[in-house]
DNA sequence: GCGACAG
DNA sequence: ATCTTGTCGC
């Protein structure tokens, strides 16, 4: 896609203050289906793959996938991660074609130098829950609390980490938009129930990187339709 | 100036 | 995240 401006760092940080000044913070409630979604690149064709999945709770198996192949638009820059992978996000979302309760994204939340991860700017831009599950620290320091670990920054905790008394690679869990740390962190202690990712989260970074597979070398890359 | 830095 | 062969460990 042609962007129709020139991405500009101090717009960036602009659109990531009015994202997160719109940002709930409240328990989720149970969800039955859980959504989950991550991004695959083709360095040498500038594509991006997307995958979505639907993840039913009760049944114990995913009911839905869809993906999404665009262009990628930008370099990948800390803090701006949404602007290089919310586009194709959105589009696999849009194609899932069943209802969900929350979506896990592989980013942070609210734990952002501008409280505005890539989870945040999808719940809000959604106005969805959405939580955010990262596999390193972007911002912030650890805090012992009690049993507990946090991630504080700027005077608040904005992550909790999963890390199953040490015996599993660390996760760093934050609220995207209508969710909270406990219970964005119960969530994720549910679905995780191997060393790795969440069972959804585990689908999506399958699927998106099966695309990925599936595609090299046989296709232009996308050339992303025009907006007009 | 130096170090840090999701995916 | 991607690229990429052989190699270390359960």
């Amino acid at each position: 896609m042609p962007p129709l401006t020139r991405f500009s760092r101090e717009r960036a940080i602009r659109v990531q203050r009015i994202i997160a000044d719109k940002v709930l913070i409240k328990p989720l409630s149970q969800p039955r289906v859980v959504a989950a979604v991550d991004v695959a690149y083709s360095r040498a064709t500038a594509t991006s793959h997307a995958a979505a999945v639907a993840y039913d709770v009760r049944a114990g198996k995913i009911v839905a996938q869809s993906t999404a192949q665009v262009r990628t638009p930008l370099p990948y820059m800390p803090g701006f991660l949404a602007f290089r992978e919310l586009t194709p996000m959105l589009i696999a979302l849009s194609r899932l074609g069943t209802r969900y309760d929350v979506i896990l994204v592989d980013g942070h939340g609210i734990s952002h130098p501008r409280g505005a991860g890539i989870a945040t700017h999808l719940g809000v831009i959604m106005d969805r829950p959405t939580v955010g599950v990262a596999k390193k620290i972007l911002v912030g320091r650890l805090v012992k609390e009690g049993d507990r670990m946090l991630v504080y920054h700027e005077g608040r905790p904005v992550a909790m980490v999963h890390d199953r008394q040490g015996r599993w690679k660390p996760l760093y869990v934050s609220p995207g938009h209508r969710s909270d740390l406990e219970s964005a962190y119960r969530l994720v202690d549910m679905l995780r129930t191997t060393p790795g990712l969440p069972t959804p989260l585990k689908e999506a970074d399958k699927l998106s990187k099966a695309l990925k597979k599936a595609t090299r070398g046989r296709e232009e890359a996308p050339r992303n339709a025009k907006l007009f």
